[in-house]
DNA sequence: CTCGTTTATCTTTTT
DNA sequence: GATAAACGAG
């Protein structure tokens, strides 16, 4: 008697879904690739995985699933969880371990902290709060005074971070992806030493250091049996995009294998500026004696069948070879189009006019969405969305958190919740009128006296401070013994009269929402650490015509935020050289994850997918300052992948790609 | 000496 | 269009 929701399955995703499973009782068995293709299911298998292998005895406190961001976890959880409720009527709540490796481990290291030299205390910094910190220790031992053109904090910081998520050394990192900067070898060294200490001293960890002492606390045999026995399962999804030290951790936590599950697609593989290796997938199997299964699911659901083949043939012109070729039965008529346009205005309207049209011929708004590159790329086609008020969100641009303004209020709660997080204080001092970088750095220094506690009150008045003081100390005061979540519009209201940004309406709105945020986590711990893990979707600014949750909205997203999703009609902004492939994409390795870019977005498509080319284009040229350029249609749909793409010209362009006025008008009749 | 303002430089992608 | 060094005022 078999489970009525296998059926539901195809021959490759019923392999992999029933790997480890016989006659209903799941047995962890040695090591599972699954290489799912894009739009094959793979959401789809890996739930259906975690609710058959609950469905047929494993414990859910024993699975650990690991996925990409903490919303593809909830996604598989609650699909999950209804498929186990349909079968056997039994109620899976919640699994508790689940999340990106980052949040897992913050969550592991809340439990072993003490075993691993850590106060239980600490806070999560982000990687802004990073970055300074990395500013204040470069200050500190006066590279940034004494030495012209030293990397600035976001490239010692990315310098560093690569070398802890590649698990290789400085040398080594400076040498194949910083070059510039390998003059500065030895000062690099001794500022990464520093700011180590630093973050030991205040009692906080960046990103990286989640993985880190992860990855070190399983070298501890007590801990390492303690955890191998605790996950019987562990389930990772997106494995393509995994790092080295990524992998240490998993194979520490299941040296054979036995129970481990790994979903990939190597032709998928987009963040290698995040250290991650494709290496991972592909060496996955030969890690392990005997081998890992490889289970391949090639048949999409997703694209019709002329998306697909064009797809196909993007990714087929890379020199490397994948595993796996798609294919699908949904036929259709409409090949993918290539527009030509005049420039980034004509572009902007032209895919304002074409979604505007879709919506009145039955596609809502929330079934489009229009990739990009990067994320300034978007800038027009945003003010003629909202000149013509079609309601958009915007994902991969400015985060909720990294506005300055929301940034000043988090200080302070990071700062009471750990007084000695010297960057929240320094960006608290520094708020009131009169007070430096210099007279914020002695307040600090003044404070060290009290470890542990936030004694504001015994510090003298700073001379030009003296106004503002007493109001500060009371509020400080009263969050030493924190009122959850009230203490936060408290902090705002004595904000807002100090904050030295303009827009101080649109803020005051932002900071509201913070507020409302914060009141759906139950204590100041909790959500600070789980804001900085996963922020909260809201966008910050003018925001008029986007409303997240409740309206018929389109999308707009960098093509790495797209990852995972699926629309009826994709767009791709900016199909030119200099955009895709990036102008900063310079070496062999770096145009091949640009070309998997390209095939991430178009893979997005399930009926209609159109390429726009801007006949000139606003680009950096790598020293100079802005460039008009009169770009190229990128290169990775050269002239022999011309058949499987429709071609057309828009807002009157002629020029040198264009088509005739005769493609358009038989363009303009296919839908 | 310290704060706030001006001026020059470089702009990918994100947990 | 942000960021950090240089400048100028107190």
């Amino acid at each position: 008697m078999e489970p009525e929701y296998l059926e539901k399955l195809n021959r490759q995703q019923r392999a992999a879904v029933e790997y480890g499973v016989k006659d209903g009782v799941a047995k962890p068995a040695g090591p599972l690739l699954i290489i799912a293709g894009a739009g094959t299911g793979k959401t789809h298998t890996l739930a259906y995985r975690v609710a058959h292998l609950l469905a047929s005895g494993a414990d859910m406190n024993r699975v650990l699933l690991l996925t990409f961001t903490r919303n593809a976890a909830k996604q598989l959880i609650r699909r999950s969880a209804a498929i186990v409720r349909d079968a056997l009527n039994v109620d899976v709540a919640e699994l508790p371990y689940a999340g990106t490796f980052h949040a897992v481990g913050a969550q592991l290291l809340k439990e072993f902290a003490e075993q691993v030299g850590l106060q239980p205390n600490f806070t999560i910094r982000d990687r802004s709060d990073a970055a300074d910190m990395m500013d204040m220790v470069r200050h500190k031992l006066g590279f940034s005074a004494s030495e012209v053109h030293f990397p600035d904090k976001n490239v010692c910081l990315a310098i560093y971070s690569y070398k802890i998520n590649s698990c290789q050394s400085v040398e080594r990192v400076l040498s194949t992806k910083f070059k510039g900067c390998r003059k500065w070898r030895s000062k690099l060294k001794r500022l990464f030493k520093a700011y180590r200490v630093s973050k030991r001293e205040q009692n906080v960890l960046d990103y990286d250091d989640l993985l880190l002492y992860w990855a070190r606390m399983l070298r501890k045999p007590e801990i390492a049996k303690q955890l191998q026995d605790r996950f019987q399962y562990v389930l990772v999804d997106e494995y393509q995009d995994t790092n080295r030290l990524q992998s240490k951790i998993l194979l520490r936590l299941k040296p054979d294998g036995r129970g481990v599950t790994v979903v990939g697609d190597d032709a998928q593989a987009i963040y290698s500026f995040r250290a991650a290796t494709v290496r991972n997938i592909l060496g996955f199997p030969d890690q392990f004696s005997p081998k890992a299964r490889i289970i391949k699911i090639e048949e999409n659901y997703r694209s019709t069948g002329p998306i697909l083949d064009a797809c196909n043939g993007v990714i087929n012109l890379s020199r490397q070879a994948y595993s796996k070729k798609l294919w699908s039965k949904r036929a259709s008529k409409i090949k993918p189009c290539l527009i030509t346009v005049q420039n980034e205005a004509d572009q902007a309207r032209y895919i304002t006019d074409e979604i505007l049209r879709a919506k009145e011929e039955g596609v809502p708004f929330s079934s489009q969405a229009v990739l990009m590159r990067a994320s300034h790329h978007s800038l027009k086609l945003e003010i003629e969305l909202g000149r013509r008020n079609i309601p958009f969100v915007k994902w991969g641009g400015i985060k909720f958190l990294e506005a300055a303004h929301i940034k000043d209020v988090l200080s302070v709660l990071r700062w009471c919740e750990n007084p000695s997080d010297e960057i929240a204080g320094f960006r608290v001092l520094k708020l009131l009128p009169g007070v430096g970088p210099g007279i914020a750095a002695r307040v600090l220094k003044q404070l060290k006296q009290w470890p542990g506690a936030l004694h504001i009150d015994r510090v003298d008045a700073p001379n030009g401070a003296a106004e503002n003081w007493p109001a500060f100390v009371k509020v400080l005061a009263a969050l030493r013994t924190p009122e959850w979540p009230s203490e936060v519009p408290e902090i705002i209201k004595w904000y807002l009269p100090l904050m030295k940004h303009d827009n101080a309406d649109l803020r005051a709105a932002d900071l509201d929402q913070l507020s409302l945020i914060a009141g759906t986590y139950q204590s100041r711990e909790k959500f600070l650490m789980e804001v900085t893990l996963e922020p909260p979707e809201a966008t910050v600014g003018p925001r008029k015509n986007a409303r997240p949750d409740d309206d018929d909205h389109l999308v707009l997203s960098t093509i790495h935020s797209a990852k995972g999703q699926e629309w009826s009609r994709v767009t791709i902004l900016n199909a030119v050289n200099g955009a895709i492939p990036s102008t900063k994409a310079t070496n062999a390795d770096d145009v091949e994850e640009e070309r998997r870019l390209l095939y991430v977005a178009m893979t997005r498509a399930k009926d209609i997918l159109e390429l726009i080319i801007p006949h000139r284009f606003l680009s950096y040229r790598d020293n100079s300052p802005i460039v008009d350029l009169f770009s190229s249609p990128t290169r990775f749909i050269p002239a022999s992948l011309n058949r499987y793409f429709k071609r057309k010209t828009a807002g009157g362009f002629n020029g040198p790609h264009g088509g005739s006025k005769k493609l358009i008008a038989s363009a303009r009749s296919g839908y």
